[in-house]
DNA sequence: TAGATTGTTAATCGATTAACAATC
DNA sequence: TAGATTGTTAATCGATTAACAATC
């Protein structure tokens, strides 16, 4: 059973990839069916959290089973869209925009990598991992003719806003950056800031948490 | 004035790095003061929870000027810890681990980057952005004699668990976690995981939030 | 002084937990 | 049947907002 959620809140929208992170080791593990309370012990939420969340989307549990664990994936991943396809281009080329190039991730959730695009000419022509590396110059033609849905920001943060500008007149939908500055986009364009070194300062407070600053 | 906070909750420790990174913006535009309803303009959050977060580590604001940028940008890095010294290695040399070898944010944030480590004997001895390219059979003896506090993760992720055994032996402090596979780790370590995909999946989740899946 | 903006309290809102009837 | 575990309600807890006196 299905509900169609009117809006889900922000604090679920969160969880739910890392509870889709947990059940996919879980059934790798070929585990079958597994109880919230069990979640709870892997993911760290509480059961009763667990239980809640899930039900938000429709009732998907057997009473005195538990949770199925591929049909919970499975809802998962189209509670998220990530069974409905959607074109991708890497702006930014060097290590970040190559590393993600590679990211298995991309396909799973449904995303087809266009196109590279940088600004150094021995990088232009180059092909990473399938895809193409092309010139910046070419990016509106390009995002228009085929259609872009989202762009993956790896430029130096020097000139993040003037590319968001530039992709945002060829119509972009949405925006996942990494660079270190904030970027100012229309309400209309999704952005996912990615503060990559988010991380690195709490494991930084973390570690001298009770330090006399 | 400062205050000693017993324990800050973590609703404020994951906004302290959003106000950083907007204040080092502002302070880069050479603006002195900032009030709080400005600062809210540019972040998102209410102006009323950006004095009250502010508020929880001291009185940093002047009444009918707002707050010093600059003083507050310190405060930040010293509630983070940013000040102090951490060493860190990177375990996993291919393009992400390259690509944050670069990572500029590392020095800012206190981090000193003491090696990379592999397995493939064609990057072993090769150096990046300073730093040598070691065997990851070096990391325990390595790992102990340089005093290393923070590792980052960017191997495949069916070693992660494996490498991450053996880094814990070696009294590995912190963690931070670029795989695809959630970790089992002591209490002790402090585990920062990266969930680099789920920004793909928010992004997904909005192209399409009124679908009918 | 008048205007601006903080620091802080009280009120509201929302999220989490505890508990348990329903049921497989 | 007895045991297990869900779905769901009510109670609790914590976080955000609104409001305003203090004060620069």
């Amino acid at each position: 059973m299905r509900k169609t959620p009117p809006e889900i809140p922000d604090v679920i929208l969160n969880r739910l990839p890392l509870y889709y992170k947990h059940l996919k080791k879980i059934k790798n593990k070929n585990i079958e069916y597994i109880s919230s309370e069990e979640l709870a012990k892997h993911t760290g939420f509480s059961s009763s959290l667990i239980r809640k969340d899930l039900n938000y989307f429709g009732t998907f549990g057997k009473k005195s089973y538990g949770y199925d664990v591929s049909c919970l994936c499975r809802q998962i991943q189209l509670i998220m869209g990530m069974h409905i396809s959607k074109t991708l281009i890497i702006i930014g080329a060097g290590n970040m925009g190559q590393a993600l190039a590679f990211n298995s991730g991309l396909n799973e959730r449904g995303y087809k990598l266009k196109a590279l695009f940088d600004v150094k000419v021995d990088l232009i022509g180059k092909s990473i991992n399938g895809s193409p590396i092309l010139s910046t110059e070419e990016l509106i033609p390009f995002i228009k003719k085929e259609d872009i849905d989202i762009a993956i920001l790896t430029v130096p943060s020097e000139v993040a806003q003037e590319i968001t500008d530039i992709i945002i007149r060829a119509n972009i939908k949405g925006i996942w950056d990494f660079t270190e500055i904030p970027l100012k986009v229309p309400d209309h364009v999704f952005l996912e800031e990615q503060h990559i070194n988010e991380g690195l300062c709490k494991l930084s407070y973390k570690l001298f948490q009770n330090h006399p600053y």
